[in-house]
DNA sequence: AGCGGTAACGTGAGCGCTCACGGGAGCGGT
DNA sequence: ACCGCTCCCGTGAGCGCTCACGTTACCGCT
């Protein structure tokens, strides 16, 4: 059944005409059900298109109906469970859309970030996702594309973000430890860039509200290996902690197991309080309290707001574009 | 800065074209860095093109060379860390090859599986994923696509499969649990079909080869929660288990946490052993002994047959397609 | 002066499809 | 017998780009 031909041409539209005796027309008429068409010439087509094997052209359909779109979603790292819920939220409000979500996991290198950036200007209607390079890079790269940044303020007016606020949810958390008579707080931030993150910085505010001392950090990569590792630095340098909050549920799961390891018992001997919400945070032992965000609308905004930049309603309003957080106590402290 | 015309046309290379004062095929020289091109006028034409921030269109770009592809991705529950490591490791494999990965999101439900096949047939060159339509089906709503089933035997010439071998995985198992003196051995297969896992039958299998009876056997729905149950009700009917053998990962954490609530202490009281071989097993306390399966072969081999079924160059041998899986003894067992 | 050669550009054609038309056949109404 | 209508179906044109050619200008060589 193979050609033997001089390759394997594409089957196209006219083939199929040409085998169902009718115009290319029609044969789109067929394939698309737009009426105008007798029943059993229909049939007839339809025959012909299936013995054939044809299938048609996303090029070729994309170039002239200009309908379907596509959103690169691009994250650091798929295998990082809130990475995998802000993708699995995008999918969701992309799918209810009839988008497409073309994506792109960069392993955290920034090589092969400028690298998808690079190639995605070609492939999909906007961006979105978990950039790391500097925005004029961006801007280069993406060559007037929407892009959508998750959890990173920008600057260009080319750009959009989601936010998060997490100030409230800090503070509760804070409050909540306090109240149960900590007086000796302190954080495990992120070790990616050199300045503190934003979170240290609500952490600030919330222990000084609370009339605390500022509390004493050590940094941690975002594993869980690197929360124990940060977990234990701080301890030595730090003995009369009674109580931990850290950047994330994943270093607060590195920490919970180093607190095991050094024979600290949680929530007892050291309260941990994490920042996500993961659902991975209710499979552990203690399960971690944490200051929880909607990683739903997280994904989701940021697939609405490209949408909106895409077709040019009006893109939602700053307020919109941010997603708080709040305090979900369950065991770990 | 906004155009007041009759719409937002595109910007096209003839735009760019005249106004740079070249022609087309000069602008596509210029972007494609193809030479031929003198290095003023390539200038001129950059600036040009940037200054209109004109984008070459993906579709007529496609459409004349054939020579970019894309795989649909087709998960049942993205949430779910096997899938999570299934589809982190498809990427990789696929950014290798320097193809695009458009992942859908099936969430468990049949109808959304219908609707996604339906429209993937015009978005993508092949498909690749965890189905469970029946194959009559799928044939006809990918109309000669490539499709690349994961742990699912096909009959139809259409279609290819990888499979996992965890004959050898599983025997190992019974065997530590044996070794263990372990003599009453029960197992949770999952319960989404009515008909036993093939799972289930390695397990039996490893059994009798053992030489010990055919096990008790619960059935669980594949989430913490089902497991939860599951080793409930298992051990309400079967008290005498001291061993149990679980369908996945994620129902053998389920089962943890119920033996922990039943009062029973794992491994001491109660050995337990997953499959899978998530990271996640190593997150739970005790870290989960487990037959492990390379998540990574299976996402990288679904799209290298994927591709070579759509090049031409020879699929891979049905012995090529199978993974095997090998016992990771942690803590629980 | 003549000739081949190369660098730098431009010109048709065509990828495979859909859209806006145009037109013939058939049928009922006056 | 004529008009008008609906139902089918076909024909050019064009979506935005690249490929395979032409074409021009300019260089060095005999």
């Amino acid at each position: 059944m193979a050609s033997s031909g001089t390759g394997p041409r594409r089957v196209t539209i006219d083939d199929v005409a040409e085998a169902a005796g009718v115009s290319r027309q029609t044969v789109s008429r067929a394939l698309n059900d737009k009426g105008e068409i007798g029943v059993s010439t229909k049939q007839r087509v339809l025959d012909a298109a299936l013995a054939l094997g044809y299938r048609p052209s996303r090029f070729a359909r994309g170039l002239v109906r200009q309908d379907t779109f596509s959103v690169g979603l691009v994250i650091p790292d798929l295998l990082n469970p809130f990475f995998t819920e802000v993708a699995a939220a995008a999918l969701d409000a992309a799918r209810g859309r009839g988008w497409h979500v073309v994506v792109y996991d960069t392993g955290d290198r920034v090589e092969e970030e400028r690298g998808t950036l690079e190639v995605i200007a070609s492939q999909v209607d906007a961006v979105v996702g978990y950039l790391s390079l500097p925005e004029d890079e961006i801007a280069r790269l993406t060559r007037g594309l929407p892009v959508v940044l998750i959890d990173r303020k920008h600057r260009s007016e080319r750009f959009s973000s989601i936010l998060i606020d997490g100030e409230a949810g800090v503070h509760a958390a804070i409050r909540h430890l306090t109240a149960a008579g900590h007086r000796h707080i302190g954080m495990l931030d992120h070790a990616e860039r050199s300045e503190p993150s934003v979170r240290h910085e609500w952490f600030d505010a919330a222990m000084s509200a609370c009339g605390l001392d500022s509390g004493s950090v050590a940094r941690a990569d975002q594993s869980v290996e690197g929360g124990e590792r940060a977990l234990q630095e701080l301890l030595a340098r730090h003995p009369d902690l009674t109580a931990v909050f850290t950047f994330n549920d994943i270093i607060a799961i590195g920490a919970l197991r180093a607190a095991r390891r050094l024979g600290r018992q949680v929530p007892r001997d050291l309260a941990l309080i994490g920042f996500d919400g993961l659902r991975l945070g209710t499979l552990v032992e203690p399960q971690l309290t944490t200051v929880a965000l909607d990683t739903r609308s997280l994904g989701a905004l940021a697939v609405e707001q490209a949408a909106r930049l895409l077709t040019g309603t009006g893109p939602l309003h700053s307020d919109q574009l941010t997603v708080g957080a709040e305090l979900r106590v369950r065991e770990s402290a």
